[in-house]
DNA sequence: GACTCCCGCCATCGA
DNA sequence: TCGATGGCGGGAGTC
């Protein structure tokens, strides 16, 4: 997860003469930090529009193309139910997909709504696709959203295009599929012009970015074309307690597709930490990937505590401290002085107090299990 | 040059 | 009627 300072960044590219970065403001980016960040917390059951909006510093429009994926409850107003839902939606979602194919028994009915996300907008869907069409039961699943006259733009919504990509993954044993493909899926037979596909694909893009920022997906490549795909995580990327934190020890090491500024140029890095020198040393994505290999190395021997995002890039991990050749005394007052990024944002500001906090509790705990050479 | 995906126009929805 | 919503494609950024 990018957060909070890549967020910061995005932040504050927008208000000052800093060269924009478009990437600073990826859907993946602001999915996580809405969602995983500002709004998966206890008590936390609506989201507002405005309130996103203005939290996260970007225009409605991108939280529209977030949101759609949630259930709206209210003008203006999102239902938030955290990510303990999920496993019955996704489990629902897989059952209807298998029965719209007619690949499976299954009688489940989503009468209620049962999740959040993307799920959420799945159940919903699975009605209208059911009362519309029964197409095709090739041994590969149509989830070409049925055309029925007048309904055309709730067909080509982001959610049910959310719950039809879904289900390719849940309802076939395709374990990696390309957004091209995936496209001419969905587009149906007959339907895909090379202008269709193309705009599905993308949506497409739009919806890979919400899914693997919440680790739905990550990004691969097809092993024979090379071609980029996704996979299905499902639930294995999901975060095992349904923290915002607990995304960013997930055991996953590759690079996340469209979450962050992972893939952001040195480049640009250099620009920003020009403009934003109070930022340079923590961008916790950054520090992250650029010890990704050393990381490597540590990790093959030990089993290691993987660290969020606030781990220092020089701070040995805890696990490897037990190592003889590790036993580096860190300052760690002052790394947290050095590294303590400057807010303007009030709303950053909370997120880095919780991250902080959640930080020295996690701290605390370790210490106490593992008694290690710590200055304190 | 292909891939990626943000931006914002504008059609549609719904109060 | 008008503000809210969100599909859509242009085109810029990135690889």
């Amino acid at each position: 997860m990018a957060l909070p300072s890549a967020y910061a960044a995005a932040v504050e590219s927008g208000s000052k003469d800093i060269p924009y970065c478009r990437k600073q403001k990826s859907l993946g980016l602001l999915c996580s930090s809405i969602f995983l960040s500002l709004y998966d917390r206890e008590g936390i059951e609506t989201i507002g529009l405005d309130d996103a909006a203005s939290k996260l510093g970007v225009e409605r429009r991108r939280i529209y193309d977030i949101v759609n994926v949630l259930s709206r409850k209210a003008k203006n107003r999102y239902t938030w139910k955290g990510f303990g839902a999920i496993p019955k939606a996704l489990e629902d979602l897989k059952k209807e997909g298998f029965r719209e194919n007619g690949s499976a028994a299954a009688d489940t009915s989503c009468s209620e709504k049962v999740s959040d996300d993307d799920e959420d907008e799945m159940c919903s869907y699975v009605n209208s696709l059911s009362q519309n069409d029964k197409s095709d039961s090739s041994s590969i699943p149509k989830y070409a959203v049925p055309s029925k006259s007048g309904d055309n733009r709730k067909e080509k919504s982001l959610g049910l295009l959310t719950q039809n990509f879904v289900k390719l993954f849940l309802c076939t044993d395709m374990d990696m599929i390309s957004l091209d493909d995936a496209a001419k899926l969905l587009l149906g037979d007959g339907k895909h012009t090379s202008m269709t596909t193309r705009t599905k694909v993308r949506r497409l893009y739009d919806i890979a970015n919400v899914l693997s920022s919440m680790k739905f997906i990550e990004k691969t490549h097809h092993p024979e074309t090379r071609k980029p795909a996704f996979r299905w995580l499902g639930l294995n990327g999901k975060p095992d307690n349904g923290t915002a934190n607990s995304m960013v020890l997930s055991e996953s090491k590759k690079r996340m597709f469209g979450t962050d500024l992972t893939n952001t140029t040195a480049k640009r890095f250099k620009v920003d930490e020009d403009a934003h020198h109070v930022l340079k040393p923590h961008n916790p994505t950054r520090v992250k990937h650029e010890t990704e290999s050393e990381d490597e190395k540590t990790r093959s021997g030990v089993k290691s505590y993987h660290y969020g995002p606030f781990a220092p890039a020089n701070v040995p991990k805890v696990g490897s401290s037990h190592d003889d050749k590790g036993k580096t005394v860190v300052d760690w007052e002052s790394l947290a002085s050095t590294y303590r990024p400057q807010y303007h944002n009030q709303a950053l500001k909370d997120l880095f107090s919780h991250y902080v906090e959640a930080w020295k509790s996690w701290y605390s705990e370790v210490a106490d299990k593992s008694p290690i050479q710590l200055m304190s």
